[in-house]
DNA sequence: CTTGTTTATGCAACTCGTTGCATAGAAGGA
DNA sequence: TCCTTCTATGCAACGAGTTGCATAAACAAG
C-alpha cells in the first residue's frame, strides 16, 4: 500500500491538485511509481477524510477550479513510521519475459519486431532521464551546502538510469538470440 | 492478465499439478514472475474449464492425490493469439525509492540498515541464478543442434543477472549517498 | 459553430492479487 | 505421543489496480 506513501512523498516536495499529482505520476516520480488519476483521487478523498492531508481550494480564472492538496501532521506521521518499518524487496513481473520463453512454443523470429518496439521505449525513456539529470542535477552545486532532497532524488533517478541502460543492453542480446534462432530456423 | 500466459508456458515446458507449479514460481518462472499458489489454483480451474487445459488425476503413494494439468489445442491457440500482439512495456514500481524520497522529510541515516537489508537479498539472488545457470546452460552444447527452449530460457536468466548485478550496484550508490548526508546531518 | 484538446474531478464495475484460514495424509523428530 | 514439516488443494474476504464512462469550463482550429 505504497501509493498513499507515494502521494505523501510527493505534496511535500511540493503541494498540488489531483490533476497535477497524475502528471507528476508521468514523469518524476513515473521513474518509479505508476498511478493512473483514478487511483490518485480516491486515495486523496480517503487520505483527507483520514485527516491526513489538507484541502484548499483554489479558483482559477482560464480554467476549472481545483483543489490543492498539503501534507497535514497526521499524514507526516503516517509516513514517518511507515519509512521506519521495513519493506519486501519487490519480485519483478516481466510480461515480455512470458513472451520471450512462450516462443520456444511458436515462431521466435514473429517477437523480433516486438522486442525492436520495446527497445525503442527504452532507449527514449533513457534519453528522458538524461535530460532530466541535465536539467535538475548539474550547475552550480554550491560546495559545502548539498541539499538532502536534491542528492535523494538524483540518486533515485539514478537508478532509473541504470535500470534504463541494462534493460535496453538486455533486450540487444534478446534480439541477437532471437535472429540466430530465426536463421537457424530458416536454414532448417 | 499474464500470469495464463505464463502459467500455459509453464505447463508447456512441463505438465504438472498447482502444486508443483506454485514452487516453479518460486524458482526458474520466478526469475520474471511472481505467483501464490491462491492465483494458481484459480486461474487452473478457470482455464479449465475453458478448456484450455487437461487434467489428469495422479494417485500417489506416499503423498496426497495430484491433478497433473496439461496444454490442450485451445490454450495453446490462445497463447499463440497473445504472443502475437502487442504488450505495453512495463512501468516500474519500487516501494524502497519512495522511501528513499521520502527520506529527505526524516532521518536518512535510518534507511541505512533497510538499503543493507536489500543489497543481501538481491546478492543472494543473483548467486541462486549463476548457481541456476552453470547448472542448466554449461556443458556439451551440442555444436549444430542449439535447442531453441533452451537458448531462450537462458537468455532469461540472463535478465535476471544483468537486472539483480545492476541493482547492487545501485544499492551501493544509495547507500554511499545516504552515509555522506548521514554525515553532514551529524557534523552540522 | 462544431469539433477537438487541455485542465480538472469523479462514479461504477470489474479484474487482479494478497491474506487468513481450513483440510488432510504421511514422514520424521523430540 | 505429539508436534512440526512437506505435499496437495481449496474457500472467503479484502484491497489494489484497471477500464469505461461522465461532466464541465475554456480555448484553438477548421
Amino acid at each position: 500500500m505504497a501509493l498513499d506513501h507515494a502521494i505523501l512523498v510527493s505534496l511535500l516536495e511540493q503541494p498540488g491538485s489531483g490533476y497535477e499529482l497524475a502528471r507528476r505520476f508521468e514523469r518524476s516520480i513515473g521513474y518509479f511509481w505508476t498511478a493512473t488519476h483514478q487511483q490518485i483521487y480516491r486515495v486523496l478523498k480517503r487520505m483527507e477524510s483520514d485527516g491526513w492531508i489538507d484541502v484548499r481550494e483554489v479558483p482559477q480564472q482560464a480554467r476549472p477550479d481545483k483543489k490543492e492538496y498539503s501534507v497535514a501532521a497526521p499524514g507526516r506521521a503516517a509516513l514517518a513510521a511507515w519509512l521506519h518499518e521495513p519493506i519486501e524487496p519487490e519480485s519483478v513481473r516481466h510480461d515480455l519475459a512470458v513472451k520471450i520463453r512462450g516462443a520456444a512454443f511458436d515462431d521466435p523470429g514473429a517477437l523480433i519486431r516486438e522486442v525492436e518496439r520495446h527497445h525503442r521505449t527504452h532507449t527514449d525513456r533513457l534519453a528522458h532521464y538524461l535530460a532530466g539529470e541535465r536539467r535538475d542535477f548539474t550547475g552550480p552545486d554550491a560546495p559545502g551546502e548539498p541539499d538532502a532532497g536534491q542528492e535523494l532524488q538524483h540518486v533515485v533517478l539514478r537508478g532509473g538510469i541504470a535500470y534504463e541502460r541494462m534493460t535496453i543492453a538486455w533486450l540487444e542480446d534478446v534480439l541477437a538470440t532471437l535472429h540466430r534462432l530465426a536463421a537457424a530456423h530458416g536454414t532448417r
